[in-house]
DNA sequence: GCTGTAATTCTACACATGTAGTACACCCGA
DNA sequence: TCGGGTGTACTACATGTGTAGAATTACAGC
């Protein structure tokens, strides 16, 4: 069912360091997210803990760190994430998401050629339907 | 530069009422909330004077009773949060995050076709450009 | 065996949110 | 004029998050 919902921002930035790295110690994240954020290192152990009592991320012990690993995959998380927000936002409506990404986004020409070629991917069937 | 972000689910519901409303009282709100999500009015009344201050929203006073109005448009909530989740969750590549909505959500051919509509209708220069 | 060092754990605080009871203000009718 | 309603404001509390210092623990080297 996965009910862990809520990520947010920092959680979302130390997950995404994990998805790359497979695994990383506090220090790992510290020394990635520290030039941007400044943030302490018991900071960032605070976080991991938490989400490890959420059973989004574990780990395990190696020459005394802790090594966390994700609990959750990118795909899951952005699965949720963009259903709620669908559901929340645009009731549901998934062409409305993705009008208004069409229109409202910066969307470079290239962008368009891609997610053509993923519609026509996507199903084929409907391609020359028009 | 709109900085009031991070609308949740609760104070979207009742966002959602303003928009399609254009107003309401807290006693309007509570008649379309409670069925669902059984919570007090003076809870409402809470949520609403913390979005006022937060300028999301605005009211009047009518009959002894306040008159709220949303000072955000839907769309620029959509466009905040949507970028929003585009920026953290894809790292801006927008059409990840629309292949994403192909592949993962649950998407209809009737929503396919919408969406190919809608691509043409955006771009239609590259149309035919396979 | 001690001790220093590096890691984790504990504790703490401010702030936002959901939640709602209680207090207060004020208008209308008797 | 004196309630009684009705609606808002105030107060309160639990929980989650960001933030980080202080305390603790435990290995490694002497």
């Amino acid at each position: 069912m996965s009910k862990q919902h809520a990520i947010t921002e920092l959680q979302l930035a130390i997950l995404r360091l994990l998805w790359e790295r497979g695994e990383a110690t506090v220090a790992d994240i510290w020394e990635a997210l520290h030039a941007e954020r400044g943030l302490a290192q018991t900071t960032l152990a605070t976080i991991l803990s938490r989400l490890e009592r959420r059973d989004v991320v574990t780990h395990t012990t190696r020459a005394r760190q802790f090594v966390y690993r994700a609990m959750v995959t990118e795909e899951e998380v952005q699965h949720s994430m963009v259903s709620e927000l669908t559901a929340h936002l645009f009731e549901g409506d998934v062409p409305a998401l993705v009008n208004h990404l069409l229109t409202a986004q910066d969307v470079t020409p290239g962008d368009l050629a891609r997610i053509r070629e993923m519609l026509d991917a996507a199903n084929p069937s409907t391609e020359a339907a028009k």
